[in-house]
DNA sequence: TATGAATGAGTCTTCATTCAT
DNA sequence: GATGAATGAAGACTCATTCAT
């Protein structure tokens, strides 16, 4: 189930001072956050970005290859950002109860602190070359299993099937986006945004019970 | 709270014949869903739209102005379509209960069916300008709204607030899509989609269960 | 050793209307030929090229789809002409001699007219895509050919080895091409350009000849 | 005839030690001539070139300036060993016509086991600035000499005329050359390479000699 | 002397849209 | 109404060369 090979894509680059590389490509990042969340990747110009970035075009490619490179760089930046912000939000606490809202309070609150950036991960993965979305995709699967591992634990002693556990977990890191994708929705039809926050949560945590049936 | 102005976009045309218009815009929507769908808005050039649809250049600009009308006309036909399959799904089912399982069953079969054409949906909204988004969501609510009422009949007699219901709504029409995006995630971790379909089903409905806590 | 797929490239173009086509690839050879031999390929903007075409750069663009289809149009129209002008020199010519005297002479003074075409041909065929640079040796190879004929003709009663024709007709109509290469060493070292040429044609006669050895 | 001003082309540099000047000069010169064989002159990067040379981008530039400098020194050495090389084949051979033929195999020998280098020689001439292009076109000339020399020796006490001659000097080192131009066509057509030497040999033999018309 | 990051002008190529026929 | 050739603005990417360290 997991991958023992933990390949992730490499960028190449010109440049051969690793923390020159690391400065830059923070640069790079930052623009480019700023500019694909106003305009999305298509419409996005590479001289934006770097203008963005504070740097010249020519610099600018000389820490990446392609406009592709970018996105993936974004990505990889958010979504390592986005699982360690959640190790952090549970890694105090053991009540499993408590570690398992404290995962969900995490999540629906870093999306929708972060609700353009998400709107862009769930949008442009289009524009991402076979090997990113891989890394990506795998990414993506640690998280889910971080709520897998919390799920499990908080079902200890309880019968439940592990697919049963799976999908909870998927949907549990899932729902929460409904925030960005029915930004406007939810804006207009409900008052505040936390009475909007603590339905999803409520919510989830009753789809996660296994209740008899009728 | 409800819109008062129908005010649904037309689409300008040089063409006097309305039974043509008809003809050739579903030429322009098939084909367009079709390249759409392969490589996306930016990515599709109209070119590749009009020979899908069987016109030529010069003629299918006589049914459209930009290539953005595209994108409105293909939301436009398929948020209709979509809204009516839900209405016919539910349209002889009178028990409360079966009537809600019904219409939650038809949401993900939709989903499930259309994920590539729901999966542009999702994704290509920043593509339609704004008259066309406004129509587009104004469309989602209605959509939204017939989850609300099932819902309201489903709790009638039952204390539950306004808003809870809303909430629930929303999430029981915006949940299934996590089939699309999390299409590769799910076929690589469930043997089988049908208990993934079962499961979402299942979780949704204990989600909208408002069991006291604790 | 003849081919028998006569498999030409075609290069795909935008436009339908094959006279048209006809028309503008013409175009783009004569104004392209002006271009390449005035700064080679690489030093040539496709710019500059539209403009001595009297195109615009989009409507070259529909002719054609990278820099390198233009040399292989020009290469595929020169070789062609080269060829037709050689056989159309020596079609009346029964005589064995005279009818190679005349291949010889029109080669002459065919890369000595067009001495800078040739020069580019010999030149730039690493400009060619792999495609292309088959189509144009399979070219160059029925030009060979026409000599072996010729000499096969010439030498009809006498004893020459199959081989040695064959290198006989490489060096043929490669010998000429000295006029090119040698240019400006020619031109200095040579009062007239007549005796290089009558100097060039008596020596591949005697070149030619398979004379007892000593 | 001959040049009275022997300017050679010097290429400036800042270094002032001249022992690393040559040794730094050797290093481009072999990383270039791999690179310009592989991808042609305009192809080749100056990073590449560099990284091939082992030196740094700014250290190559201190014995260069500017890209068509590098392809200048590589003419010069190529031109350089070529002519030594000659030299030395024929330095112990006093008989005229054995003299004539060592000189002959040295020259197609030399072509036909350096047929890259040869051919990025005849190729790439038109990347030379007009000074530089000067420099190696008097070096040819002298190769060319040589022949004229070894052919005046061996045509003592007959009348040839001196133009005859120097023509019959530049087919000799010409001629050769087409070991490398159709490569292919000769590899394809024929069955071992030594024939071909051997024939294009007889063919210059035979092609030099003053025999009688008709 | 050596290093290598920064520069930015220059090029190919794409494609939505128009309009004469 | 239909056709499809023409247009040209726009954008990604390259790379020789410089210069501060």
């Amino acid at each position: 189930m997991k991958k023992s090979k933990n390949q992730k894509k490499e960028v190449k680059t010109k440049i051969k001072n690793a923390n020159l590389i690391d400065l830059r490509r923070k640069q790079i990042i930052k623009g480019a956050i700023k500019v694909f969340i106003a305009k999305g990747f298509h419409n996005a110009t590479v001289r934006e970005i770097a203008e963005e970035a504070g740097l010249t075009m020519g610099s600018l490619y000389n820490y990446i290859n392609t406009k592709q490179d970018i996105v993936y760089i974004v990505y990889d930046y958010i979504t390592k950002v986005l699982r360690e912000d959640m190790k952090e939000a549970i890694v105090g606490v053991k009540d499993p109860k408590e570690r398992l809202k404290a995962a969900l309070r995490q999540n629906l609150n870093a999306v929708y602190k972060n609700q353009d950036i998400i709107m862009f991960l769930y949008r442009e993965s289009a524009s991402l070359d076979k090997e990113s979305l891989y890394t990506v995709l795998a990414r993506e699967t640690k998280y889910i299993e971080l709520f897998e591992d919390i799920l499990r634990e908080y079902f200890k002693g309880r019968e439940v099937s592990e697919s049963r556990l799976r999908l909870s977990a998927d949907l549990l890191s899932y729902i929460p986006v409904i925030v960005t994708f029915r930004r406007w929705s939810l804006r207009r039809r409900f008052d505040s945004m936390d009475t909007v926050l603590e339905g999803i949560l409520d919510f989830v945590l009753h789809g996660i019970e296994v209740i008899p049936d009728e």
